[in-house]
DNA sequence: GGCCACATGTAATATGTTACATGATTGT
DNA sequence: ACAATCATGTAACATATTACATGTGGCC
């Protein structure tokens, strides 16, 4: 039973992967899990200390010229207790905060103008957001046949999916079709399987 | 510029479509928007009483027998605020929590069995996800052509992508390749954790 | 009598972001 | 000289969940 807080498995993560510092830890956070699962300077710095305190991790000052500098690595028990979580059966939090999902829930009483230009705008954030992803593989140049390398795949085929998904609803909008089009997939295409 | 809160954002959007009571407004969600924004009643009555300062709701006593119940309506403020929220053309937030996401990224240390397994449970999850949305569809009876209606489709059509791709992840452990299959960098086998 | 649904509310707790303060080093 | 980057940290604030307290009414 591993009593992890979420942010303590990013770090304990990380530590694992060679990272030493915290200002380490949120560089590459915020290049990797921010997506999914992000830290900021306000709970590394201290959970870093809880977790020196519970013995998972261990510490010391290494400066860079006159940088303070305090370099982190896991404990053996921060690697049994990491270990752990990888493959404990519990059930994994899921949540998502979607504004422009609750914005289109109540997007009855838009009149199709206002419906269409909700739904371009969501379509357009999800191409901004694939670009992104896109420069993030370029810029680490394939990341080999790693799992971090899968999900960052993963997000790619989702923002793909999705700004496909919302390009079939506003093709339907825009024809004056009405929002739904069951029991056929949208724009008459299955999902893409993934590559 | 509406500086509504997100909460807020659902509780006038369910007194738009016609809820009264803040235990109403619990009841619905827990079966519509719960999957993308959640509310609870600690943040829903406290903000039921900050609307009605503000002007945009109103409401009365209406007991039902002995049975306290305080209705609330949107005022004619209300549903200017509403509406123009609907319109705005800010930024959406967006912010997922992705606990098995983040085991994933982790998950190198696995060995195949490990992997395949946590897999296997994501999948899994997605699947239950699915039926569960299913249900929900068949319960409601359609929703007819409303834009809350194409959410739900969102939601099925999106739990299915997932199971899917999870699936052909999981195809691929099982038959001892490698987690990614997109065509790789040229002569990187195996790339160094990011720095 | 006991349980469930209806109904309102608060307190404690958890979790997290933002903004700020501090200071050294490196590059222009 | 100044900006950017490296590096650590805290305080204030925002947001949200959980658990609890309270009570009515209907049903078996």
């Amino acid at each position: 039973m591993s009593n992890l807080s979420p942010t303590a498995r990013v770090i304990l993560g990380f530590l694992h992967l060679g990272e030493e510092t915290g200002y380490d830890i949120k560089q590459v956070t915020d290049r990797s899990t921010r997506y999914f699962w992000g830290a900021s300077y306000g709970q590394i710095y201290p959970e870093l200390r809880r977790l020196e305190e519970t013995g998972l991790v261990r510490s010391r000052d290494e400066p860079r010229g006159g940088v303070r500098r305090r370099v982190y690595e896991l404990t053996e028990a921060g690697e049994r207790t990491f270990d752990e979580w990888l493959r404990e059966d519990g059930p994994d939090r899921f949540e998502l905060r979607d504004e422009g999902l609750l914005r289109l829930f109540f997007a009855d009483q838009l009149e199709p103008d206002g419906l269409l230009a909700l739904i371009r705008r969501r379509r357009a954030w999800f191409e901004r957001s694939l670009a992104e992803f896109r420069e993030l593989e370029e810029h680490f140049g394939g990341l080999g046949d790693t799992t971090y390398g899968a999900v960052l795949d993963y997000a790619i085929d989702w923002m793909e999916w999705n700004a496909r998904w919302f390009a079939a609803l506003e093709r339907r909008i825009s024809r004056g079709e009405t929002p739904r089009s069951r029991p056929s997939q949208p724009g008459g295409t299955a999902a893409p399987p993934p590559r």
